[in-house]
DNA sequence: TAGTCCATGTAATCAGTTACATGATTCG
DNA sequence: CGAATCATGTAACTGATTACATGGACTA
């Protein structure tokens, strides 16, 4: 149940409507906790019933028009009882390793390898944005304990993306380089 | 979809009943595709039903009793044929991590530093768990693909779980040190 | 006035989780 | 025989995804 605390945190810290939550869910905070917009209307609705946020009060009609949300003191409160909670970590689920298992057993292929390099691409392009993050980040301050803990989340993206770049390098230079196997790399 | 294909490759590396694949889920497998027992009952069924693999015959009944799969001509060449599949990467979803953003928001608190602590105990372990299967791999030689790739899988949970007890590290470090936070840590 | 974009929503479906049910076997 | 364990399954629910619907505002 994370979602519904990812759009109370989105919210704290700035007032959106569900299309603005929606497109800052596709950046900073989507790249640990993403969602659809469907998710996000659907969830903003459970809140407000809940008494945890409101909608700005505004005159015109509901539907196509943007509605504000704030959080309201029981909201926070509920926030801050959730941070305290323990979880255990996500048991991990990665389609590419398990194809990688499948093609232990099936026989690795030139198109598994295209695959493995289309995704360090992906990842070493999300790397380079995220440090363009921490330069622009850099410039300003960061005394409040929000910008140290936001820091933090940032490298930990960084050295994440990192992983990724430097394991899909070695698996591909694995896969492509000795043994018996010289196929890809026309 | 990667369940289906997940059972395919883990029957194909050795035939096994329902409770035998659980636990290998819990094992090997489950390091990068978990997936408890009723998933895999109903998975089992319907990989049946499509034709993909068949229960070794048996004349006893059916319920309570052991039942052990193969895998079938087309479920092979169905697995084959996804392994070339392309698929982007995995929308992260780390609950940690979100909880530590709504802590900047709502303040950083001892539980949440101990929340740290707990999860890179419970990450540093399994670390000392795979490399434990990577000493023991080492012994046993390395010569076919199917023996490198699952060296490189195995090898990608190692930096994975390396990554993470390296960044709680610093968190905790970032928290509990510097900075006019005193919490935590009697 | 037709098209495009902004914005909010509904419906159907699918994957995954939790809770419970049932039968067979073994061991004291 | 009763309890524990191995083994297979059902049912209900929750969370996430995909596809589609609706309406307002601007603009060529």
């Amino acid at each position: 149940m994370s979602l519904p605390h990812a759009i109370l945190t989105a919210l704290l810290e700035k007032p959106s409507s569900g299309l603005e939550l929606t497109r800052r869910f596709d950046r900073s905070i989507g790249y640990f906790w993403s969602a659809t917009h469907q998710q996000i209307y659907r969830e903003l609705g459970k809140l407000e019933k809940a008494g945890f946020i409101r909608a700005l009060p505004t005159d015109s009609p509901t539907r196509g028009q943007r509605k504000e949300y704030e959080v309201l003191v029981p909201g926070r409160e509920e926030l801050g009882r959730w941070v305290g909670e323990q979880e255990e970590p996500r048991a991990l689920r990665d389609p590419l390793m398990l194809r990688l298992r499948a093609a232990g057993v099936v026989g690795v292929g030139a198109d598994l390898v295209e695959e493995l390099r289309r995704h360090r691409a992906l990842h070493a392009a999300r790397l380079a944005e995220y440090r363009e993050f921490q330069r622009r980040d850099a410039a300003r301050g960061h005394g409040t304990e929000r910008d140290r803990v936001q820091g933090l989340v940032l490298r930990g993206g960084i050295d994440l993306e990192l992983f990724w770049v430097t394991w899909l390098d070695g698996a591909i230079a694995d896969l492509t380089g000795p043994g018996p196997e010289g196929d890809s790399v026309p």
